[in-house]
DNA sequence: ATAATTTACTTGGTATACCTAGTAAATGCT
DNA sequence: AGCATTTACTAGGTATACCAAGTAAATTAT
């Protein structure tokens, strides 16, 4: 949602100076990066569900498509899908009940293992992973409103972010020039 | 929420990969960035949350007692809070229900346009406000888990992806060597 | 002054995220 | 084998975001 009404000031730097004046000088600038990085999502979140509106998908919809559409057969117990996209199990749960109902996908029991639920890609699904992809990438990716240079520096700030998490173990996220 | 169990590989990274492997190697980089910033704002959100859950408070809550807490009388009318906080009007009327559920704000008529509706601070929101935010400072901001020189990069970069959106007007988010 | 429009807010519904608690199947221990 | 533990998933509830539609007050136009 882009402001209907654009604000005179950038409320983060009204922020930041309030932070400073209120002697919170020290956080200042880490609560102006997070706040950027939550308006951010905010942003890039409602302009690539603008676009996956007409297609009936969203950006979490898509996400677990995507992922299936990269796995040979199509297919992936709904723990695994939980993990690789690091969302809540429950928040699986939901997203595939209602891409089930929307024939995206379907589930299916796991041959071995008695306890778990097999995701798997419907035709429909495949084509509308492409089609999104596709699309995606025309109206979002191609012209994303920031800098390649910068795309490329924020991305491996956040990538070393997201290690310290605990994201994941990948020794060099990005080689770094030492 | 940090991954209970860490993926060997850096998932954006790996779907970088692939983008560039199916083709799409245009646009990787802004894939990379975007789904960067969905996931760091995951992390932060729930760090911040954490933080915030034993006050009674959350992200959202706290960004509209803080508001108030800089306006001059400690009210404002919803429209207003709305425009500032950059999100739906919707949702700062189940916002502000929550919170006056809660005792840490109330509503009250606006003095002279009949339409409006003013949300007041309370006492009990005004102390939480102030206690939030030092708990916040000092559990969160205080060691963000990015390099100061890296958030300021961050802030800067995406201030001006913000204002292109149309956030606001203000000509030089953060001044430009040119 | 009256009618039309705009503005402000609420209500009800959807989507996504989380948590807690529960069921069922598989695994491990004795 | 049989019981306890772990793992996988579902169900129900909360919080936050959105949109669409409705009501009421203020403003604008005639």
């Amino acid at each position: 949602m882009a402001s209907p009404t654009p604000l005179p000031l950038d409320p983060i730097a009204e922020a930041k100076r309030q932070w400073i004046a209120h002697g919170w000088a020290d956080s200042a600038d880490a609560m102006a990066a997070y706040s950027s990085v939550m308006r951010a999502h905010q942003l890039m979140y409602s302009r690539v569900d603008a676009v996956l509106k007409p297609l009936g998908l969203s950006y979490a919809r898509l996400e677990l498509l995507r992922l299936l559409s990269f796995t040979r057969g199509g297919a992936l117990p709904m723990a695994s899908a939980s993990a690789r996209l690091q969302v809540h199990p429950t928040s699986v749960t939901s997203v595939v009940d209602r891409l089930e109902k929307d024939g995206m996908v379907r589930r299916e029991a796991h041959p071995t293992d008695g306890r778990a639920t097999l995701v798997v890609l419907s035709d429909l699904g495949r084509v509308l992973v492409e089609k999104a992809t596709t699309v995606l990438n025309e109206e979002v990716f191609a012209s994303p409103g920031i800098p390649a240079e910068e795309l490329r520096t924020m991305t491996s700030i956040l990538a070393r972010f997201r290690r310290d998490c605990g994201d994941f173990t990948d020794p060099a996220p990005t080689p770094d020039p030492l």
